[in-house]
RNA sequence: GGUGGGGUAGCGAAGUGGCCAACCGCAUCAGACUGUAAAUCUGACCUCUAUGAGUUCGAUGGUUCGAAUCCAUCCCCCACCA
């Protein structure tokens, strides 16, 4: 019989670093952490069909309440018997409160302090979102896991905003905390406070201060907002200790491979980020040792497949030449074939760390990805 | 053979005396992308010893301080009529 719903146990951790191997239960599975969860704003992972998630041992992804709220709407939703009928996704979903787009739509909304108004980016109808209104689409929605609705500031911005963000977003966790939530439905807390360690520490504290009962979990928000590759690992450093570590720490929308690592040695355990699939539909190809443009005309007669050795559908069966032609004349099966190979890359990537994890190797991992990754990623 | 239209950078296409190395689109080349307004966006794209210089607008000659733009001759393409 699996543990309680909202169970995370904690199986295994290195001597070396803060790094732990978990596993968090939810209405639909296990995850097991570290995690990646592939992107599926619209109720689809771009590109990519659920049975090749599935073959990838995907067990979470994400969708998102603001968009899934504009389109399809919740009388949809509703009628397909929540999102993951609806999508016929039969692993775990994680679903973003809307508090991204508070930040990726900064030009289309207003700010007030009980929430925000959003003209939609698709028809320009106004609509409100505040914790309530969030937690209520998360619900219909049914997702395993549903996020507080933060606000998520822009890098650069003072000091005196990212102490007004934090304002809101605490006290918009405390109501999202008293919400009713969907059967089995997790609820994570996010912290943010932007560069300022003290608006990390008191927004981290004040949603500890809200009680055990309020989150299943805690994410570190407001990362890689536009701030330059050196502030991104401090963001993390300083905000990551003040979650509980008997809980899923969970860091947003971050990304490439040195910064998983580095974070998951700082304690990290679950990542999601739209690279591997939006880099994907640009030409770029993640590979152990680097990333590259297959779509450059070096790859014009590269016989070779997109990363020698891979194991994913697209590098045994296509070369380079093949996969840089569909791309260059516009056709639909070469975005498939990158972002399948690079959704593979990731789930290689995140499989090989906590098998490093597991056999006591770790240190030597984060080395080799930094080599190969760095801080300043390195031209393939 | 006649009449009319036309030849502009890889292609298409503006420009019809100075603000033109020449708008724009495509193609090409390169770069960026981090809780997805993104199959998107940015830049380069005549040559060079390159915040400057040199050679271009079918060819040659001419007018003019100055020509892709005006004139003459020639070459080629298209349409219609013979």
């Amino acid at each position: 019989m699996p543990p309680p719903i909202g169970t995370f146990e904690i199986l295994h951790e290195d001597p070396t670093s803060k790094a732990r191997l978990g596993r968090l239960w939810t209405a639909h599975g296990p995850v097991d952490t570290p995690v990646f969860m592939p992107v599926g704003t619209q109720a689809t992972v771009k590109a990519m069909a659920p049975w090749e998630l599935e073959a990838e041992g995907c067990q979470i992804l994400l969708g998102n309440t603001y968009h899934l709220n504009v389109r399809p709407g919740m009388d949809a939703i509703e009628r397909f018997g929540g999102l993951h009928a609806f999508q016929d996704w039969r692993g775990a979903i994680l679903t973003d409160s809307g508090g991204y787009q508070v930040f990726s739509l900064t030009s289309l909304r207003k700010m007030t302090p009980d929430g925000v108004w959003f003209q939609s980016h698709v028809d320009g109808t106004r609509m409100f979102m505040g914790p309530k209104e969030s937690m209520a689409i998360q619900r219909t929605l049914g997702s395993d896991i549903a996020m507080a609705f933060d606000e998520c500031p822009p890098c650069p911005c003072t000091p005196e905003y990212a102490h007004e963000a934090v304002d809101r977003t605490l006290a918009w966790a405390a109501v999202c905390a008293g919400e009713p939530r969907a059967a089995g439905q997790l609820r994570f807390g996010i912290a943010q406070g932007g560069v300022y360690p003290a608006e990390r520490e008191r927004c981290a504290k004040g949603l500890l201060a809200l009680g055990p009962g309020a989150f299943d979990g805690y994410a570190i928000g407001g990362v890689s907002v536009g701030e330059p590759d050196e502030l991104i690992m401090p963001g993390v450093r300083m905000t990551v200790d003040l979650l509980p570590r008997d809980r899923p720490r969970y860091l947003m929308g971050v990304g490439q491979f040195w910064q998983m690592s580095e974070s998951v040695a700082e304690g990290v355990d679950m990542f999601d980020c739209v690279m591997p699939t939006r880099l994907a539909r640009h030409g770029m190809v993640f590979t152990r040792t680097g990333r590259y443009s297959v779509r450059n005309a070096v790859n014009r007669l590269d016989d070779r497949p997109m990363e020698e050795g891979c194991g994913c559908m697209a590098c045994r069966r296509f070369t380079r030449g093949y996969i840089r032609h569909l791309l260059n004349v516009g056709e639909i099966l070469g975005v498939r074939l990158t972002a399948l190979h690079n959704i593979h890359a990731y789930f290689d990537f995140i499989a090989r760390m906590r098998q490093s994890i597991r056999e006591g190797t770790f240190a030597s991992f984060r080395a080799e990805t930094a080599a190969a990754y760095g801080p300043k990623p390195p031209a393939a």
